[in-house]
DNA sequence: TCGACTTGGATTTTT
DNA sequence: TCCAAGTCGA
């Protein structure tokens, strides 16, 4: 259905259309009204997009500063920074591109005062948030054992994602937590969480897209101003933004109404998060008018590997759909090997790995991609012992880690003396003998008075409330801080840093600490000294650590990625191992144990992503053992595994696990008619013992699945055995009563069940 | 206030 | 199993 194009391909003026496809033409073409652009994986998303970008301004559709783009991570802001720049052969200034989260801190910051705060509010981070609301939760008497703090945040934060301030939660849906904490309760908690946050001067996350909600709600007048500004908005990843950012791109958008979300149904990973499905799915009702362009072409992956991630797909519901296709070549089919046990995958990986390289693959362009962080490790250790290079990405990340933080608050401490979490963080830190008694000394001055930590400190130590000991230690914290603060004119400050860090005793501290770790802490210490050079200011570092909260790694080595499915959405690899496709693991029993089916679709985008990674080959690998928690358990092939077209697999056989049956794959009751057979006997386990009756005679795993879920009998539980139950949770035996358990519930008490409904929890053993 | 010990918990995490 | 956070005694 090709549109008549207004511009011709050969216009000399447009060089970069002809580099597009149909599709993508249309995509950046279509200027006016709302456009949502469903582009499928490898479909050259950013291409489309960041001509578009570039196409409103050599047009003269639009300066620079009348265009506002957002994307989720500071990385796709980037990336599109530099390739519209490299289309026009020079760099955009002055143009409205960042994170949701940049934009609405920018825009927040020049009206604070609006909506309660000053401009040079400070924003939390998630540790921040905790120990705020730990502390609010501790005055309320509420103990940490019947209602988590994780778990109250959680409440919080996923209304904040929704855009609802505590006076907008309607009364239904404020849902208490456990039997412990009234939905009341809770909403009092969120009310007192969020002036304490106002006291502090302070935003979390969540609060810099609600604030910016009610900003624009409340104050027309700043909305119109915006409305004026701002004649084309541009959203990357739209299928996974959240209620909240949806209301605020609405009302955005109800100026020009140009906008144009670019995302993908199939590969919305991040529902558990608050990003919801619906808002893509709504587009066309919720924008009047609006156009859809589909990029369904596919410049990445081979035939076969594109078939199998498609097959797999289409067992969603709820997709707007699209048909991928390529002009590439068919291709490997996709592999799928089953193993004995994790260390087996490993091994096979590893040597998949040596293998590749050794055909002169470089290891940058393979990857493995799995499920949870956990998983990595079995891999780590193999590829140790092979001398293989690897780089885990994601996992602890750099400003996250402790002797950062640290740094960072004398930092914060430094630059804003009223920064309570600050102060409460350091103070102690290297011990100065100023514990929990002088802390709560502080607080009680600080909350009669209505100052900070910081300003009760320089009154205390007036006083002679405190010990000598503890007030002569005070005073010379507090003499340091005038010091240093008098320092922060005339000293650069990476080198203030540096004094701060060894005049306070905090390095004194790693380098005299005989953990194993203490000198990788220095380093990073080091690290983010030199990390400071590349900003003008300390408020300008502080700011961007706050939000970007990245380091940029340097390249360096040639080496194997590995990574958790979600970290590698957006990237590609040559080949890409994807192990671990076994039910409970992948899709992940907790995940459906929460949300069923809805989960149960978002698992199988997961996979679909994974899929997607790989240009050349893909390899699926399950093991029949895993371990988990400490203890083995007897694993069943994933049932994604069933749901990829079988002309485009390629099925290996490891030592006779497994056998052909009738219909499906077989490999659940192969697998068991295996262990039967006595190949692998010596390394039976009861657990298989017990997968196998179940799979017996069966064809199909997924009915088998269903089985191991109803755990048949009671004579599997043992007194003191950790079970875990559909509706109540994980609890412990405490008797058997024939197929009866008395059960210690962890949140619900005690109670007898059907043995039937329970079953072991972390895997039978 | 601080270290040794126990205990329980353990997805995914763009900002 | 393995790790972090909480508990307890000195």
């Amino acid at each position: 259905m090709p549109e008549p194009t207004q511009i011709q391909p050969s216009d000399s003026r447009f060089p970069y259309l002809a580099a597009l496809n149909e599709a993508q033409r249309e995509a950046v073409e279509t200027l006016d009204g709302p456009v949502l652009v469903l582009a499928g994986a490898g479909t050259g998303k950013t291409r489309a997009l960041t001509t578009r970008l570039g196409h409103l301004l050599v047009t003269g559709r639009a300066t620079p500063g009348q265009i506002l783009a957002v994307t989720f991570t500071n990385k796709a802001a980037r990336e599109m920074r530099e390739r519209v720049a490299a289309l026009l052969q020079r760099p955009v200034e002055g143009w409205w591109l960042g994170t949701f989260h940049a934009t609405a801190a920018r825009i927040l910051r020049r009206h604070a005062e609006r909506i309660g705060l000053r401009s040079d509010f400070t924003i939390l981070d998630t540790d921040d948030q905790q120990r705020l609301l730990k502390q609010i939760m501790a005055a309320e008497g509420i103990e940490d054992k019947k209602a988590p703090v994780r778990a109250v945040l959680g409440v919080i934060q996923a209304w904040k994602d929704k855009g609802l301030t505590p006076d907008k939660v309607p009364g239904g849906q404020a849902g208490g937590l456990g039997a412990e904490l009234s939905g009341r309760r809770l909403l009092a908690l969120y009310e007192a969480y969020q002036d304490r946050l106002r006291t502090l001067n302070a935003c979390d996350f969540g609060d810099l897209m609600l604030h910016n909600l009610t900003l624009f709600q409340t104050c027309p007048d700043i909305l119109e101003d915006y409305h004026r500004r701002f004649r084309y908005l541009l959203v990357d990843e739209y299928q996974d933004i959240n209620v909240g950012q949806y209301l605020w791109l609405r009302l955005l958008a109800q100026g020009h109404k140009n906008i144009c979300c670019v995302g993908d149904d199939d590969q919305s990973i991040y529902g558990w998060r608050g990003a919801e499905v619906d808002n893509i799915l709504r587009f066309e009702t919720d924008f009047p008018g609006a156009k859809v362009v589909r990029l369904e072409r596919n410049y990445r992956s081979t035939g076969s590997i594109l078939a199998a991630a498609s097959g797999l797909i289409a067992h969603n519901k709820g997709r707007l759909g699209k048909t991928l296709w390529t002009e590439g070549e068919e291709g490997e089919k996709v592999r799928l090997r089953g193993l004995w046990d994790g260390d087996a995958e490993a091994r096979f990986v590893g040597e998949e790995i040596e293998d590749r390289q050794r055909k002169g693959l470089a290891l940058s362009e393979m990857a493995i991609l799995v499920r949870t962080g956990a998983q990595t490790r079995a891999f780590e250790e193999r590829f140790i012992t092979l001398g293989l290079p690897y780089r885990v990405v994601g996992g602890a990340r750099f400003y996250e880690r402790l002797e950062v933080r640290d740094a960072l608050a004398y930092l914060k401490l430094l630059v804003s003396p009223r920064h309570d979490l600050a102060f409460e963080r350091i103070l102690n830190k290297p011990k100065r003998g100023l514990g929990d008694v002088t802390l709560r000394h502080l607080h009680t001055l600080a909350r009669a008075a209505g100052i900070s930590l910081y300003e009760s400190a320089r009154r205390m130590v007036e006083t002679d409330e405190l010990r000598p000991a503890a007030r002569r230690s005070l005073a010379d914290f507090l003499a340091n801080f005038d010091r240093w603060r008098g320092l922060i004119d005339t000293t650069p400050h990476p080198e203030l840093a540096e004094i701060l860090l060894d005049e306070s005793g905090y390095t004194a501290m790693w380098q005299n600490d005989k953990a194993p770790d203490a000198p990788g802490r220095l380093e990073n210490l080091k690290e983010l000294i030199n990390a400071m050079a590349e900003f003008d200011t300390l408020e300008g570092f502080l700011e961007h650590v706050a939000l970007v909260m990245e380091l940029i790694e340097s390249e360096g080595q040639d080496m194997v990625s590995i990574m958790t499915l979600h970290a590698a959405k957006g990237l590609e690899f040559d080949t890409v191992f994807l192990p671990g496709w076994e039910e409970g693991l992948f899709p992940s029993q907790r995940s459906l144990d929460e949300s069923g089916l809805r989960a149960l679709e978002e698992e199988r985008r997961l996979a679909y992503v994974g899929l997607t990674r790989a240009r050349t080959r893909a390899i699926i690998s399950f093991a029949a053992n895993r371990l988990m928690h400490g203890s083995w358990a007897p694993a069943i092939p994933s049932r994604f595994i069933d749901e990829l077209p079988k002309e485009h697999i390629e099925v290996e056989s490891d030592s006779g696990l497994y056998g052909a049956t009738a219909s499906g794959y077989g490999f659940g009751s192969g697998l068991a008619e295996s262990m039967a057979s006595g190949a692998s006997s010596e390394r039976w386990s009861p657990g298989m013992e017990r997968a196998r009756q179940r799979a017996k005679g069966r064809d199909s795993f997924i009915e088998v699945t269903a089985q191991v879920i109803e755990t048949p009998s009671g004579d599997g539980f043992a007194k003191g055995s950790r079970v875990f139950h559909q509706k109540f949770g994980y609890g412990r035996v405490m008797k058997l009563e024939g197929d009866r358990l008395d059960i210690e519930f962890d949140k619900a008490g005690r109670k007898k069940v059907i043995a039937s409904f329970v079953q072991p929890a972390g895997g039978a053993g």
